[in-house]
DNA sequence: TTATTGAGTGAGCGTTCACTCATTATTATA
DNA sequence: TATAATAATGAGTGAACGCTCACTCAATAA
């Protein structure tokens, strides 16, 4: 009842860096071993924590699972794809973003091999949520941003998420192929130059001659 | 000693009919389940066969995931990629390998499921020869027709597989998102008319202007 | 008519694993 | 320091499931 303050909050800190420290653990196994081939055992030692520790925190495995996005994902995802600063070339916007999606994609891999795994035999509603946090919350950005920028004349009137989910696929394979599908079976091509082709691609076409 | 040839023939006909009915219960209990989360119980009730009688033909439950593509997918793939008639306008030879592509997943969208929810999680060898049969089937074929095609001047020098993942990716985005992560919260469009789209969009870019 | 075969069966074995809960350790308060 | 409150622990539990194997029986051969 007198309980201070200040030790309220250290106890709230705390306690969210115990559920960080265990979902960071979780996402690990979970990357290595798929969702079900994941033990409670052994997230409980990667975490340094026993297993009753885990129900502490959360109700059972699945929740540990609809934690991940939540927890780990959003928050810098979120912070990289703020609509502003549009006015500049299509040529550079398009190449922020792709560069800015790899990046992001390239710190989560771990979540998006888990994503991938896991999205196609979930229930509806985690699914969802998932997808909002993802793969939807890009491509939403993008259609808003063509839609806007078609009526200023600077694309071809062609169906905006059409042109979003084409760019968006454009550079997602490639991260899929390379970083999750293959090893190192690669393209020899750094990130930088495969994104630079690519928006080279996507804006003035594949074709040698401009001939109509 | 006696056997009459046509008796052994029967037999692995209805050996191999009983293989089929086995895998396409498989398929859909995996496709519905996830690979660890399917029984053996489901699958031989689903099949209408006992337990121990996929033991008879399966070595194990793994077995029974690794020839899901060789007996199911590999054929009817194959024999759309034939690299034969490419004297073609781009268009119609790029629209064709997009339709053809389309038609294939949408009849398979199970096995695409169970892969792409098994692959990685996969062993490096079971992953290598799903991939050959899927992925790396459709972007090296389209990889050697860019090859050939940007040597005739047809198309831009760029990087042969840039140009065949990135065309991949255009569409094969658009499937996986539409058939197996989103249900039909999606573009209003059939899929001739995205293929139209996304091939024009890729000879001719995104840009209004064509100027330079 | 009898013998042989082997595909088919499913109860049961052994193991794995998510989750519980009585006990112990730690921290906060008086 | 004593006491209360909270957190952590991990052995234990029961259910689930992959796989085996002793047995059945219809089809075929002798």
């Amino acid at each position: 009842m007198m309980t201070p303050r200040l030790s309220v909050q250290r106890k709230e800190q705390l306690e969210s860096e115990r559920k960080a420290q265990i979902l960071r653990a979780a996402l690990t196994v979970f990357a290595r071993k798929g969702f079900r081939g994941a033990t409670i055992a052994e997230i409980a030692k990667k975490a340094g924590v026993s297993e009753g520790t885990i129900y502490n925190y959360f109700r059972n495995k699945e929740d540990l699972l609809l934690s991940l996005p939540r927890e780990i994902l959003a928050p810098p995802l979120a912070a990289h794809f703020s609509p502003e600063k549009e006015a500049e070339s299509p040529q550079n916007f398009l190449e922020k973003v792709l560069m800015a999606s790899l990046e992001q994609f390239t710190a989560n891999v771990d979540l998006i091999r888990v994503l991938l795994a896991s999205v196609p035999v979930m229930d509806e509603a985690a699914r969802e949520e998932y997808l909002r946090r993802t793969v939807l919350f890009v491509s939403d950005f993008l259609e808003k941003y063509f839609q806007k920028e078609i009526a200023r004349g600077t694309y071809r009137s062609l169906h905006p998420s059409v042109l979003a989910r084409t760019f968006f696929g454009m550079f997602f394979v490639f991260f899929v192929t390379q970083e999750i599908l293959l090893g190192k079976r690669t393209v020899p091509l750094t990130y930088e130059e495969i994104a630079k082709e690519a928006v080279d691609l996507f804006l003035h076409g594949a074709l040698a001659s401009k001939a109509n």
